[in-house]
DNA sequence: TGTGGGGCTTCCCACTATGGGAAGGTCAAC
DNA sequence: GTTGACCTTCCCATAGTGGGAAGCCCCACA
């Protein structure tokens, strides 16, 4: 089976077989005389346990621990758990804090008017480090690291 | 004002700072004698409109934009309000498909006994494509685009 | 048998946004 | 003058995916 082939099977672009595979997360397959990837149904079913990873949100990283249990027979489901709800965290945290921004924002869009004046919150939130009318939030600085001291100097004149 | 301390005082990075002036995100400012950057209040004002639009999730192209309506005398509210609208879109969009990523984990993890033995449906549901029991989501392939039919090759013996 | 076109190969570049680090110049305090 | 913090530019790295070029392979069809 051809790359192609393969990619339709699984799912997974073609580009990124090559790519899998340079990375050393998919073992480089056998050669047609042609020089071209042989695929067998082995190959196809791990690409597309890839790709079921993938559409999880699990990184490359994981995915490459992940391939390890699946083929481990001593794994605990205790180990694959424990990655699962790693991830899981991971994943919420960041659904929270898209959806914080999100919410954020529409606060200032309601307090503005939309209309042909220029006058709007949004851009004055955005001028001004000051609190918004959200509520519960208050604050735009979110989850940034705090930036270390600098030495004060005297910048004359 | 060295760059230094226009970091410290918009809450961005001097590297960024440097970056953003590079790819014209925020105008060359003038150069001291010695060839160092001079910041005035002026300019770390804009810099901490920069770093509060990044807060909010903005990219930085569409910080540009906010830019030259932060700028515009003319603008309407009705254009900052409608990129807004357009942002928070997208932020809820990318929080929902995380959150759903979580969930459909989340379902699997509950299956999973999480102890010393290998079986694991989390393990199970990436090998195959099938349903999983959370209920109402019960597939796994998200967001993806289909992917273009290729042409049936007669492969040989 | 020749040819056309689609698939395959490798290799480089692009994207987003940010940081690390090297090599070297500058400034101010002591 | 020395020292050390700060500045300069330039290159590289990250994570994951795609675009595209140059060139070879293969097969169907005329």
């Amino acid at each position: 089976m051809n790359i192609g082939q393969a990619a339709e099977a699984s799912g997974v672009s073609a580009k990124m077989i090559r790519h899998y595979e340079s990375i050393g997360l998919v073992p480089r397959v056998d050669r047609q005389d042609s020089g071209y990837r042989d695929y067998g149904p082995e190959d196809v079913h791990r690409l597309g346990f890839v790709r079921r990873s993938r559409d999880l949100g699990f990184s490359l990283e994981r995915i490459r621990v992940l391939l390890g249990l699946w083929g481990d027979p001593s794994r605990t489901s205790a180990e694959v758990k424990a990655l699962a709800l790693t991830h899981i965290n991971e994943l919420e945290e960041k659904a929270r804090h898209l959806q914080e921004m999100a919410t954020v924002l529409r606060g200032l869009s309601l307090a503005c008017d939309g209309d042909e004046r220029p006058d709007c919150p949004i851009i004055a939130s955005l001028e001004t480090a000051q609190k918004v009318p959200t509520g519960q939030v208050g604050h735009n600085s979110l989850l940034k690291a705090p930036m270390r001291k600098r030495r004060a100097r005297t910048t004359g004149a």
